[in-house]
DNA sequence: TTAGGATATTAGATAATTCTAATATGAAGG
DNA sequence: CCTTCATATTAGAATTATCTAATATCCTAA
């Protein structure tokens, strides 16, 4: 694999990303194509501010990317490897490896 | 994949467990089998005590084991996925998603 | 042009991680 | 017993993440 200094650095910042209870539910939500925010905000239940604070941090990492359509901005998965992790991790629930 | 609240914790405590360079470095040295910590140290080029805290740290989250003989302590990797996770967030050095 | 809905940004408080350096424990040989 | 090598633990400082609440922006219809 070759995980010199650098790539590591690269990857974990990925992780952390995608590191918190409210991030992956968000991603989960667009597992099957872009949302507006006002979506994605019912669909995780939490706070417009915080959501979007999510929202931003993801696209800043290159996970999520957006596009406005009039007042609305749709967010869809960017980096389509998550969804992988995603469902790697989550397969796990009661398993003991 | 019907991601409820406690499953996405769940989730994100062991991609937290991942989200480190350091940890991330030393993962990937136990993928072809157990090590003592200073073959570890030897291969992440860390310091004793940073190093501990990491391997303790991931005990501590499911995601290594280890055990003793004699006075060195062989950790290996417990949960499997993470390396699928690892190698999965890592083929994208240089690719856009 | 202004009002309202949709989203983003900000500042500051709180909490969690990470690092540092020092000290502690544990095993085995002498 | 002591010493030494191997590893773990600790306390506190420094950094980074998260939450909160308030305010700002952006778009469109009227």
């Amino acid at each position: 694999m070759r995980l010199d200094k650098s790539s590591a650095e690269n990857a974990a910042r990925i992780l952390k990303a995608l590191a918190h209870p409210v991030r992956l539910r968000i991603i989960e939500s667009l597992i099957d194509g872009e949302k507006c925010v006002s979506d994605i905000i019912k669909a995780v239940g939490g706070k417009q501010s915080i959501t979007s604070q999510h929202l931003n941090m993801m696209r800043d990492k290159g996970v999520l990317s957006c596009r406005r359509i009039g007042p609305m901005v749709y967010y869809r998965i960017e980096k389509r490897d998550v969804i992988t992790v995603l469902k790697c991790i989550c397969g796990h629930k009661n398993r003991h490896n």
